[in-house]
DNA sequence: AGTCCAGCATTTGCTGTGGA
DNA sequence: TCCACAGCAAATGCTGGACT
């Protein structure tokens, strides 16, 4: 067979390339450790346009090994260079003018910042960075994000031929690697498609093969990066059931299931503790999976892009990260906030680089009283520190939280969580291509019965909450029934993207 | 055969308590 | 005010009897 020359790689998967295996074919040899591989990650971004978004993205970042991360829907305005405090570089190229979609980017290494050889943003769909690895070779990386699947199926031909033109005109450089996100839907393996790696486009989602003709065309592999790892937990508990629901089997059954070990959910974990996820329950148990000779663990836990994701849901762990990532983000602005006297400044910066590690991915949780008193306790803690004072001291002068809330004049974390889950409601139930987190939102099964005992808290409850009440036109609550508008399910509302931003109740000026 | 409801089992998570 | 702990209220499904 051809020596690979593109593959895409994305933590704890994919091959190295390293300058040593470059001119012969010995297999790495030893060490599981990947000093000398280059990691080469991929993130859909949604957006990184604002500087709360950014600050949050360089948050996430720690603890992720990677050398080049490259970003999609990243929904920048112009185009934007800028280095984080660690060194690391973010550059980040324009969107679709006048509307809100596209932006590619790269994050770099700080290790690596001082290798970039140059970058081209072709469109906001595609972008070239171009590195020196070793002395003499180079390398070049294309972050991809394709139309999705309800584009037509010529707009779809027309970017795959634009990437593969592009990646011809890379042509000198030693490696060439497509990374990003393709927007095709794979299936099973076909016989003698060796480029494809275990997964091969869907011949009825995409009946014209744009991932087959992209390999054959620029002659490159593809490796096994395919969205698993970032499947959400709870999707993939939704298509277990799901799939019952369809297959007319009882869903108890599905559920007995899962609980008994044969869930989808399994996170494995290799020898230095990256996660990779397995499939293996939707289908059947396949066999063990081997890295370096070492049999991989199963875990019901695994944390992805710095947040954990658990089998059962629960997020008390989870709870305790976010409470370290907090103070370690304070503690890196500490330096400065203990020297501002600005109590206003002093909370913009607070606000922009503190919370969003507290929060980070709370807009998945469900909002439960003791999540809440949770993340309050916290937040004070925090807040104390900031403004310099002690429980002791706010004994003594008999101060109360909220009297040190008036002095920090800091944004409530519950507040702050509550507009995210809003707007993320929105977002979720107004995307229509099909995804399953929109879908699993939506179903409502017909017989599915809660498990006996107190019902725990869902993700909706607190948005039902407000969302249910009569509304009208303004957003404002009216009494009078001539005024007032039918009733609406939230989850029509929601997609009603205006009578959604009225109906948030924790919006702006209120 | 279907509906309603009290009582039971079960589970979550809220509240009060006491020490720091 | 925080934290750990214990006890218990609340909310749910299930069951079986009374009633239509």
């Amino acid at each position: 067979t051809a020596r690979p020359r593109c593959r895409t790689a994305q933590r704890g998967q994919g091959h190295p390339i390293t300058e040593q295996h470059s001119g012969h074919h010995t297999k790495p040899t030893g060490t599981p450790r990947h000093d000398n591989d280059l990691r080469i990650c991929t993130l859909n971004a949604r957006t990184v346009a604002s500087e709360c978004s950014q600050s949050t993205l360089e948050h996430s970042l720690t603890g992720i090994r990677y050398d080049v991360i490259c970003l999609q829907e990243t929904k920048s305005r112009t185009l934007t260079e800028r280095t984080f405090d660690d060194g690391a570089k973010l550059i980040l190229g324009p969107k679709v003018e006048g509307k809100n979609i596209g932006g590619i980017g790269f994050i770099i290494h700080p290790r690596l910042t001082s290798s970039i050889i140059s970058f081209s943003v072709i469109s906001p769909r595609l972008g070239v960075l171009r590195l020196r690895i070793g002395r003499s070779s180079s390398i070049a990386i294309l972050t991809v994000y394709a139309p999705t699947s309800n584009a037509t199926i010529e707009e779809r031909q027309a970017f795959f031929n634009e990437v593969a033109s592009v990646y011809e005109g890379e042509k000198k450089h030693f490696y060439r690697v497509i990374a990003g996100d393709l927007n095709v839907r794979v299936g099973p393996r076909r016989d003698g498609a060796f480029r494809t790696g275990p997964f091969h486009t869907d011949p009825q989602g995409d009946p014209d093969d744009l991932l087959f003709n992209l390999l054959s065309s620029t002659r490159s592999f593809h490796g096994n990066s395919l969205s698993f790892v970032s499947r959400d937990i709870k999707e993939h508990r939704s298509t277990v059931l799901l799939r019952a629901a369809e297959a007319r089997r009882s869903l108890k059954k599905a559920k007995q299931e899962l609980s008994k070990g044969r869930s989808p959910m399994e996170a494995v974990l290799d020898s230095d503790g990256t996660a990779i996820t397995s499939r293996a329950g939707i289908e059947e148990r396949g066999p063990d999976i081997a890295l370096h000779g070492e049999t991989l663990v199963e875990t019901d836990a695994y944390v992805y892009l710095g947040r954990e994701l658990r089998g059962d849901g629960s997020i008390d762990t989870e709870l305790k990260r976010r409470k370290r990532a907090a103070w370690a983000a304070y503690g890196s602005i500490r330096e400065v906030t203990s020297m501002l006297k600005d109590a206003k400044l002093r909370s913009a910066l607070f606000d922009s680089h503190v919370l969003p590690a507290l929060c980070y991915a709370a807009e998945s949780w469900p909002l439960s009283n003791s999540v809440i008193s949770y993340m309050q306790t916290t937040h004070r803690a925090l807040e104390r520190s900031l403004i310099g004072t002690n429980l002791y001291t706010m004994h003594q002068k008999k101060r109360s939280s909220s009297d040190v809330r008036r002095q920090s004049l800091l944004t409530d974390p519950i507040r702050y969580i509550k507009r995210a889950k809003h707007r993320w409601a929105g977002h979720v139930l107004r995307r229509d291509d099909g995804r399953w987190s929109t879908t699993v939102t939506e179903w409502f099964a017909p017989d599915l019965r809660r498990p006996p005992g107190k019902p725990p808290v869902r993700w909706r409850d607190s948005i039902v909450e407000y969302a249910k009440m009569p509304y009208s036109v303004q957003g404002r609550i009216t009494r009078s029934s001539s005024q007032r508008q039918p009733y609406r399910h939230w989850t029509t509302r929601a997609r009603d993207r205006e009578e959604w931003r009225n109906c948030d109740p924790y919006g702006n000026g209120r």
